[in-house]
DNA sequence: TTTATATATGAACAATTATTCAAATAATAG
DNA sequence: CTATTATTTGAATAATTGTTCATATATAAA
């Protein structure tokens, strides 16, 4: 362990590791990315927009059969998809009067994998 | 397409494609797992919890490092990290009076990678 | 012991948010 | 056209949450 030198930034926030936080710093990716990722995660973070998403793995649903299988309002539903259409994680084909979403693309279904092995391996 | 038959739930809830709501009721994955999901991409859905987790991929830092490295108060990043280690996403190691805070493991790396990805790709 | 440093904790407050209700579109059927 | 179905939208509300401040705990130094 190297020797700690404890010392002040500028705005005189207490420093025990000039380096970690210089090395942080550079390797940190661009604020415009990382804000976007948050929202996307945010958005999964949602039980409601979770089981959405989870629930279009197996295919399209229409709004109604959201609502259905949730327990929600259509309403309800309708507004959370728009938060995800936003954020390009869910898609919508119309057909007639009746509106399929779907995942919209592989990236998501991949984020749900990965998230399921780690709570899955994290404490069986 | 199959042709829809409109039909009621119990609760009386309007259907259009029954057999889409059963088999996703039937693939969800159990209800807890699916709770501490969400919870892991909500902790991840924070700004400055994802830039704590994303500046600990380099190394591991103590408290006032983070709070330095984001421009916030030591209790703040106390309070969240311990959010964080509620989830398993950190741990921490003591050296005399000093806490070092890493990541728990790989995992928490993994789902940080392969949602840079998505961002990154999605709209490049 | 006393003093200082590093971190944690609890209360409080402002800000965000998920849901519901009522009303508005959009497409189709009659 | 009017009526019906499917979905969207906006306002309102209750609940959650991130941060700060003040205080408490834990380790080390004197």
């Amino acid at each position: 362990m190297p020797p700690i030198s404890s010392t002040e930034e500028s705005c005189g926030i207490r420093v025990l590791h000039q380096e970690r936080i210089r090395k942080a710093r550079k390797e940190a990716a661009p604020e415009k990315e990382t804000a976007r990722l948050a929202a996307v995660y945010k958005a999964l973070g949602d039980p409601t927009r979770l089981r959405m998403i989870m629930g279009l793995r197996e295919g399209e649903m229409c709004v109604c059969d959201l609502a259905a299988f949730l327990g929600l309002t259509e309403s309800a539903i309708s507004h959370q998809l728009r938060l995800l259409r936003d954020l390009a994680l869910v898609k919508k084909r119309r057909d007639g009067q009746i509106l399929y979403y779907s995942l919209d693309d592989d990236h998501v279904s991949d984020l749900l994998r990965v998230g399921l092995e780690h709570v899955r391996e994290g404490q069986g």
